[in-house]
DNA sequence: CACTTGACCTGTCCGC
DNA sequence: TGCGGACAGGTCAAGT
């Protein structure tokens, strides 16, 4: 759920909330959602100051002033939902989608020098959070081999298209999900975008032509420019660092609107699967 | 190497 | 009402 654009909303959320902060506390409850070695959080957390907040794909990068980063991946049902001294006692706020924290899925709280604290939610225990030295951040596996970033100025059509030969014969979706092709496209942007193409999911890379891929590669970097105007997309669990939602649902085009009519043709939209997940179509644009 | 499937978890929804 | 099973979907490990 959280992909690029929800990611880049928290980054965003997150830069003006918690900059120049000074962490004075740390703890969990499940050491899967923060597993790091002993001593290092004494060592390398507790006094440090947050000075930057970075995103590369889905991953943000809470930069240390201690040359440390606290690596965090939400995956499906994480948060990070920043609370000040003020709201806390008050109830919530009404626009927040979760309530008083920390709550039965809040796995690490950091508490700050001034009593405000950060929050990492999780329902379901996929997400994690890693304090690794900052400079040893982009050596990591999954750093290695991740792909560009689709929202890059220089980021071309031409190097959109080459990314796709290294998956030549599997499904165009599979294809964009893999994230060694193109960085932070998930389940929802994936659909979006091969509507907005009006191309199926299941079609093989090899046979999607240079005007087909042309058209992806705006239709994604469309509609993930959007949602990260709209504030992101809340199917469910996610909220941005002030516990928001965000509006993007309201502008899908075919995610989660099975049974709807397309707002291109009106025909009725139906949901499938490909490549192990959910994928919403409408099936007169998008012909096999 | 390319590709697919299962595991990791919890909560919700659906059919019986 | 309770209960089992399917489903949600990001990433990695294991399997074909």
């Amino acid at each position: 759920m959280p992909e690029l654009p929800e990611v880049e909303t928290v980054r965003r959320g997150l830069s003006e909330l918690i900059i120049g902060r000074t962490i004075m506390a740390a703890q969990t409850d499940n050491p899967k959602s923060f597993p790091n070695a002993q001593g290092q959080v004494e060592a390398f957390l507790l006094g440090a100051k947050v000075s930057d907040i970075r995103r590369r794909a889905k991953v943000l990068m809470i930069d240390l002033s201690t040359n440390y980063t606290l690596v965090t991946h939400l995956k499906m049902t994480g948060q990070l939902v920043y609370r000040g001294k003020k709201v806390f006692g008050a109830g919530h706020p009404s626009d927040s989608l979760i309530g008083e924290l920390p709550d039965k899925s809040t796995r690490v709280t950091l508490q700050f020098t001034d009593e405000s604290k950060l929050f990492f939610n999780d329902q379901r225990k996929f997400g994690w959070m890693k304090l690794i030295p900052t400079d040893e951040v982009a050596e990591l596996p999954f750093m290695q081999k991740v792909g560009p970033e689709p929202l890059d100025d220089y980021f071309t059509f031409e190097q959109f298209a080459e990314r796709f030969t290294r998956r030549s014969r599997t499904s165009i979706k599979a294809a964009l999900l893999d994230q060694t092709v193109i960085a932070g496209v998930g389940n929802i942007y994936a659909d979006e975008s091969l509507w907005g193409a009006k191309i199926h999911p299941q079609r093989q890379v090899n046979t999607i032509t240079p005007a087909e891929f042309e058209a992806l590669y705006i239709e994604l970097r469309l509609v993930m420019n959007l949602a990260i105007d709209k504030g992101g997309s809340t199917d469910k669990n996610y909220v941005n660092a002030e516990g928001k939602r965000g509006s993007y649902m309201d502008f899908a085009r075919v995610f989660r609107r099975e049974g709807l009519a397309c707002p291109r043709c009106g025909t009725t939209i139906i949901k499938l699967k490909v490549a192990g997940r959910g994928t919403h179509i409408c099936p007169h644009c998008q012909q096999h």
